[in-house]
DNA sequence: ACCTTTCGTCGAACCGGTTCGACTTGTTCG
DNA sequence: CGAACAAGTCGAACCGGTTCGACGAAAGGT
């Protein structure tokens, strides 16, 4: 194994708490012991041992992610939280476990009864999400990404599904839209209870209502070999509609070839817009009008509420739930 | 904190040591024994402290995996190696550590000198990779996916790009085409050291030869906004070319749009063959034959792989450099 | 000149597991 | 019938850090 901080000790000539007390800075070390210890660490290159630490401290300095990749949600969008939840955790000295298992409160139970985490960042969190029981036994703080039903206690971060539903019906309304179709993730996300699938379409059908506008919500297909015929379905079905909303990323991506497929032109035959992120307008070259859904933002915002909670749990300033305001960048498909 | 092993001890009316070895096995207990410690975990919610148990036995079940999101390489590829590698690891009992720092050989010596972490997975390796120097100083085995130079005492999994090339040659040739465009990754990844990119260019350039085919290689572009332009251009320069061939994700992705725009049918006016994954296809709806470029497989065997490392350090058989065979999924897209 | 702080350092205890050697109690076998 | 051995358990040491209390020396106050 490397050196202990034993060694660092022996080698500098002072005893192992000043080697610790010189490290961590808890009290006032002389410049020559310090320097000497510096001196001690770079030639045996020293580290300290993370376990130890951890055992002693009470701090691994590793905070949990876990998620899960559905088979009815598009595993690319997923990756637009990843990066800005590593980067946050290590701009705070934090590194990131990630988990993955399918059987997602056992997981969690696991991490946090055997302390290898701070805390805990919760992707997709489910209107009834069977994590949160064992995140509210945990002794660690959590924060999520998405709504459940029952956010007492809980920091929660999530984009304005309803407000962004507004916008685009508001938008789609000015413009003079009198017949709008609507396609939704997939009927399972639905049952599953991924709130932001209502929340989205039952803010949609209410603003279109106010404003005197039919919408026709469907439901997307998950199973990409089906999408195709799922929007002719739904163009077919509503010839009237002059606008489409797309709120289903899967959807969304392949939108561009099966409307070209279909020789339908937008926006002179058809007005779009959607709901994504522009990384991912980017990696799929998307070109609609849409509501940016900024998982930067939500990501970053999550991990730094998680580490200020575990780094102050008794400045204990109320749990939040925090939606953030949708933005629509106007990309000119709709008219 | 939660209960320790002296709690379920005391509750089962035994000394600690006689609950670990009930835990691990390692030796015999009495039936009745036995059972009364369950029950006292049971009761208790006893689940072992991760850093307390590094530190005694010097395994964390942790294995880091080192990742670079780098601008000039398509982020949702990197996708589809997280999860074979994070289910593998699971499945041995590993959890994953993940990193993105931008530095590479700080990180790897940080998450290795301190012990975080059992074995390293990395992705991407370069040809001349700055994190191999430090793997080949640290104490714990790495495995990995991508050819470095050189490869002595390492386990280094890649796909056959250059048996890749010759493959999609063949079988372009076999068909009768006498020009093939190529386009390859940036030339930035060349510049950087990614083996890929020139392994398969230059297995295609040497392959066309003996043919006496004329195959002309072109590097793609990074940024998604001037990759339509760039493939035109390519296509424009070539007008003699019947075949193109696209070894980048980035550009493959937008072809279907790029080639539609221009009125591009494919195979009557254009062949066109690539290299990716099924999963790649499937999320970017791509309907190219193809070599399957198999992260799956590489991500499950370089875990693998060093599991075995990890576990029998001593049975040291030679590490090895093995490129997995490359598969032609004839989706006919050629003619 | 004496009492009180402050500074710098040390030794010991502790965090929560694992593991080694030793001990007791039965069994087995010559 | 005693020696050899196996089964089952315990106590102590150890892994490598951190932290608390104590202590000597130097500095400051009156």
């Amino acid at each position: 194994m490397g050196p202990t901080i034993g060694d660092v000790a022996k080698a500098a000539g002072v005893s192992r708490s000043t080697v610790s007390y010189a490290l961590s800075g808890k009290r006032t070390i002389s410049v020559e012991t310090r320097e000497r210890i510096q001196d001690a660490i770079r030639s045996l290159g020293f580290t300290a041992n993370a376990g130890a630490r951890a055992l002693a401290t009470n701090r691994t300095m590793v905070l949990g992610l876990l998620l899960q990749f559905e088979p009815d949600e598009f595993a690319p969008a997923m990756l637009q939280y990843l990066l800005p939840i590593t980067d946050t955790a290590r701009a705070n000295g934090y590194d990131i476990l990630m988990v993955t298992d399918s059987d997602g409160p056992a997981a969690l139970r696991r991490i946090t009864d055997s302390g290898m985490v701070d805390g805990v960042v919760l992707l997709d969190v489910l209107h009834d999400d069977p994590r949160l029981p064992v995140l509210r036994e945990a002794r660690q703080p959590g924060a999520m990404v998405g709504l459940p039903a029952n956010t007492e206690d809980l920091d929660v971060y999530d984009l304005d599904f309803g407000e962004s539903a507004r916008m685009i019906v508001d938008h789609l309304c000015e413009l003079g839209h009198r017949e709008i179709a609507l396609i939704s993730p997939p009927a399972h996300v639905f049952e599953r209870g991924g709130a932001y699938a209502w929340r989205f379409r039952d803010a949609a059908v209410e603003r279109a209502a106010r404003h005197g506008v039919r919408l026709f919500p469907h439901f997307g297909e998950a199973d990409q070999a089906q999408i195709g015929r799922s929007v002719n379905a739904v163009l077919d079905a509503r010839p009237g509609a002059t606008a489409l909303v797309v709120h289903n990323d899967t959807t969304v991506a392949m939108l561009p070839a099966i409307l070209n497929a279909r020789g339908t032109s937008v926006p002179d035959d058809l007005s779009v817009v959607s709901l994504y992120s522009s990384d991912f307008a980017r990696n799929f070259s998307l070109p609609y009008t849409f509501v940016e859904s900024a998982p930067d933002v939500l990501g970053r915002s999550a991990v730094e509420a998680l580490v200020r909670r575990v780094e102050h749990p008794d400045t204990a300033d109320e749990p939040v739930t925090r939606f953030i305001a949708p933005v629509l960048v106007d990309r000119g498909t709709t008219r």
